[in-house]
DNA sequence: GTGTTTCTATCTATCGATAGGTAGATCATC
DNA sequence: GATGATCTACCTATCGATAGATAGAAACAC
């Protein structure tokens, strides 16, 4: 699966960054050749054309972004504490990067992207939302009532976390991030 | 200010339409004038360049928008029914024109967006999080105390519409809008 | 071991299409 | 006949993609 070659995943570090800046519509060939050191015709050999690339591109941001989350089920960890590490891993790709999510980029250009491209899209915002459905049904407000919530109230998490990274980058407001993670913590994970 | 020919008004509306689907980067003068029907070159006579008319859209979105929402301090409206208005015109721009918020889209961009663009969509973020403060600065939990987090719920609830579109597109479940938003609602309003 | 073939990764050169933008002619309206 | 609006025609630059060549490494045949 991903056996890659030292450059393809050079091209795919480059692609991702450029993606994560001017969207899919964005960035070109010759952009992620010039930036990698090679010809725009050798990215084409390594990945045949655009939306192969940006699918690629999706599934791995999403598979090590998964991966950084660790096990929902964690008997270890309780539901805060994953709840904080999931903020973290996106403020991280705010703040350590400068950049946007990958996928929340890609779903703001969800209605004019190759479908490759859009499937791997949703199927980031799918693991998302389920891994932050095994979190919350751990949670005693959930355990006490309502199912029916615990999606919405996972769907509602991932969608104020990609807003967030909008809204603080536009205002040029880093800080603007946590002060909305700070609102989340309160009004969600307090009554746990 | 805005006595603009029926033609310009024509050239913004496509223009506005290609650039919530598409993004910024992803739409073109000759998309704007083959949908108008007529060339290239008369789109440059109304508006010399694309950032030019990328800035005068946003513009008049956020006008639009904002305008839409009536005064914030209006005594005839409590809170609640100004935050359920304030979701309903989001709800609107997602169900009714099928489409992304146009600055949530630019907001996403906004690292390879020419200045008076990304100005524009600032100036929008700007004005939505000031109506939302005048109307969080009426409700009792906000009365009673901390002034600071006014200004974070507000800016929390500017990140859920947005990201909650990009998700609710993105999976292609529109009803997701209304489940994100019932929970906004719940957790927002319900102390006032 | 040597010679032959195949594979990998890159190059140069080019394709047709499209990008944003400009100059100057044309047409209509007043 | 002047003004506003649109046109034709064009420019330079770039797009995604392809073709054909090349150099070197690996694999194979004997």
């Amino acid at each position: 699966m991903s056996s890659e070659s030292p450059r393809a995943t050079e091209i795919l570090d480059v692609a991702e960054a450029l993606v994560r800046t001017q969207g899919y519509n964005g960035f070109s060939f010759r952009d992620v050749a010039a930036a990698v050191g090679i010809k725009s015709a050798s990215v084409h050999y390594h990945f045949p054309t655009k939306a192969d690339l940006g699918a690629e591109v999706a599934r791995r941001y999403a598979d090590r972004f998964i991966d950084a989350l660790g096990a929902p089920a964690d008997p270890e960890q309780p539901p805060t504490a994953l709840l904080a590490r999931y903020i973290a891993a996106f403020r991280h790709a705010l703040v350590q990067d400068g950049q946007m999510c990958l996928c929340g980029m890609l779903g703001a250009e969800i209605g004019s992207l190759p479908v490759e491209v859009a499937g791997a899209a949703k199927g980031f915002f799918n693991r998302n939302v389920a891994w932050l459905e095994a979190v919350l049904s751990r949670t005693a407000a959930a355990k006490a009532g309502e199912a029916t919530t615990v999606r919405a109230r996972a769907l509602a998490i991932l969608a104020t976390v990609e807003g967030a990274m909008i809204v603080a980058r536009t205002l040029r407001q880093p800080g603007d991030f946590d002060r909305i993670a700070a609102v989340l913590t309160d009004a969600y994970a307090s009554e746990s």
